[in-house]
RNA sequence: GUCCCCAUCGUCUAGCCCGGCCUAGGACAUCGCCCUUUCAAGGCGGUAACGCGGGUUCGAAUCCCGCUGGGGACGCCA
């Protein structure tokens, strides 16, 4: 029998999921399919102060938006304070970590010192043979870093990177409330959970050296790494809230597909040819750390905004129905409770989709074939809703009152016959009644709109818009 | 400052490991044209990159060294 494959996805709840944990999140969860492993989600919560119940729900929210369905957890480390200290002491029994006394302040002074005068800001281990306590302190526990040779991390990714002992620092595990810190609790529990893979961002590759030698002083096999590649923002520098949305609840609420979102993150670092379109299930096939790249990636709004666009294109209306029905409700184009035809609004959302960004554009388009009042807009009013098209109007909404089939066809012919009658092009028509029943000189194709739109619909749009020109064309002689 | 990582169009990337097929491919964005009742979508085309300097080699985007540039880490945060 061989080790099934094991990989977490461990953040910490100090704020929402974003763009760069819900990534880091997508490829252990992909490795995982792909090898028919286990996904597991772990909830780094020791840091108590700036941990909160709320970003543990929001973290949890975002992944199952993103459809990342782990196999086991959510674990809590807070539930865990027990066995961390069980750990640390063995440490202590057995001469690996000591109680240091130096207070938070101290240590702080004497870093600014070192790195003032161009030194490295080096724990000095001063506390590493003390006999005697000092009184009136509680000590924090020190794991006792080996100061010569060099720590191997064999990275998927990176390669074989180096590093000299010398430089790593006696880390503390337990601090001085006892309660234990990152390094000894991520080593713990990878190997109380029987991680195989640890998958995570760049920034911990520096950490990692620490905490093999951690797994070599627990005696216990070092696991395989993949960091992946940070993801920056515009500027190049580490992606952060000034770079615009980062969390990633935030673009669900930008009206944009999981799908798409999880399609450009995937690309953002690793890549399988030339394909830029991906179902999961391709993701999943094809994934590997082979084809992850080692250089960091700038996040590009606008190319995850096409992205989107492509998926809404490729989704079917009736399910684009039931994703935009919070959107018209948030933009109060349709109360709360409100019953919209399902049918009706998929076909509507067929001749909205390939120009609708996202669920937000889609539910602002379909507020003209939803309610009978327009919006119109300033300029395409006064260009297409005047005295001068109002005879067009006329005539069209004379002739459409007898149409008894509000077809496409039906629709196109009784156009073409009333541009005959004036001698004038087909636009000439098509906009001021485009204006009159959408409010917008853009739309799609007009006869698909008041095929949509119905009879009924129509000709009072088609009223109120001759009526506003009448009275407007009085109020100002 | 010290350590670590990285380096192909503005951006995401293919190619690099196993040198010649690279006059460096694709995608986003951008520009132009076509289609067209408007706007999209779509089609066609354009602009645009191997950071620099040394090697190695008949030949280097691809291998080696240096430089430069960028990023990250250096917490009783994770």
């Amino acid at each position: 029998m061989t080790d099934k494959t094991r990989v977490r996805f461990a953040p910490s709840p100090t704020g929402h999921l974003h763009i760069g944990g819900a990534r880091t999140a997508l490829f252990n969860w992909l490795y995982a399919r792909h090898l028919d492993g286990t996904f597991i989600l772990r909830i780094e919560d020791t840091d108590r102060s700036r941990s909160t119940e709320e970003f543990i729900a929001a973290i949890i929210e975002g992944m199952k938006w993103l459809g990342l369905d782990w196999d086991e957890g959510p674990f809590r480390q807070t539930d865990r304070f027990d066995i961390y200290r069980r750990y640390a002491e063995r440490l202590i029994r057995e001469g690996k970590a000591y109680y240091c006394y130096c207070t938070a302040e101290e240590l702080e002074a004497r870093r600014k010192e070192a790195m003032e005068q161009g030194k490295s800001p080096k724990y000095d281990g001063r506390c590493r043979h003390l006999k005697e306590p000092p009184g009136g302190r509680s000590g924090a526990v020190r794991f006792m870093m080996p100061q010569s040779g060099h720590t191997v991390v064999d990275d998927l990714i990176r390669g074989k990177v180096v590093f000299e002992n010398s430089q790593l620092d006696d880390l503390i595990i337990l601090r001085s409330d006892s309660t234990p810190t990152y390094n000894l609790t991520v080593v713990v529990d990878d190997v109380d959970m029987k991680i195989t893979h640890i998958v995570r961002g760049d920034d911990h590759l520096n950490n990692t050296p620490k905490q093999i030698q951690l797994y070599q002083a627990f005696g216990y096999e070092v696991p395989e790494f993949a960091h992946l590649p940070m993801i920056l923002g515009s500027d190049k520098t580490r992606l952060s809230k000034r770079h615009g949305a980062t969390s990633v609840l935030a673009y669900r609420e930008m009206g944009y597909l999981p799908e798409a979102l999880l399609n450009y993150l995937v690309r953002l670092g690793w890549s399988h040819g030339d394909q830029e379109i991906f179902t999961r299930d391709e993701l999943i096939r094809h994934f590997s750390f082979d084809s992850v790249g080692k250089a960091a990636a700038v996040f590009n709004p606008e190319k995850l905004l096409w992205l989107n666009s492509q998926y809404m294109m490729n989704t079917s209306p009736d399910v684009l129905a039931e994703m935009v029905m919070p959107f018209l409700i948030g933009e109060e184009i349709v109360s709360e409770g409100e019953q919209i035809d399902r049918e009706w609004l998929a076909r509507a959302i067929d001749t909205l989709k390939e120009r609708s960004k996202t669920l937000v554009d889609l539910a602002k388009s379909l507020r003209y074939y939803i309610s009978i009042d327009v919006k119109y807009d300033q300029k395409a009013k006064d260009k297409f809703l005047n005295e001068k098209t109002l005879p067009y109007l006329g005539d069209l909404r004379h002739r459409l009152d007898t149409l008894n089939e509000f077809s496409h066809a039906a629709l196109e012919q009784l156009f073409r016959s009333v541009t005959e009658t004036h001698g004038i092009k087909l636009g000439a028509l098509a906009q001021p009644v485009r204006v009159a029943v959408t409010g917008g000189a853009e739309s799609p194709g007009i006869f698909d709109v008041l095929e949509v739109l119905g009879k009924e619909k129509t000709l009072k749009k088609l009223d109120n818009a001759m009526r506003m020109i009448e009275t407007s064309q009085g109020s100002t002689r």
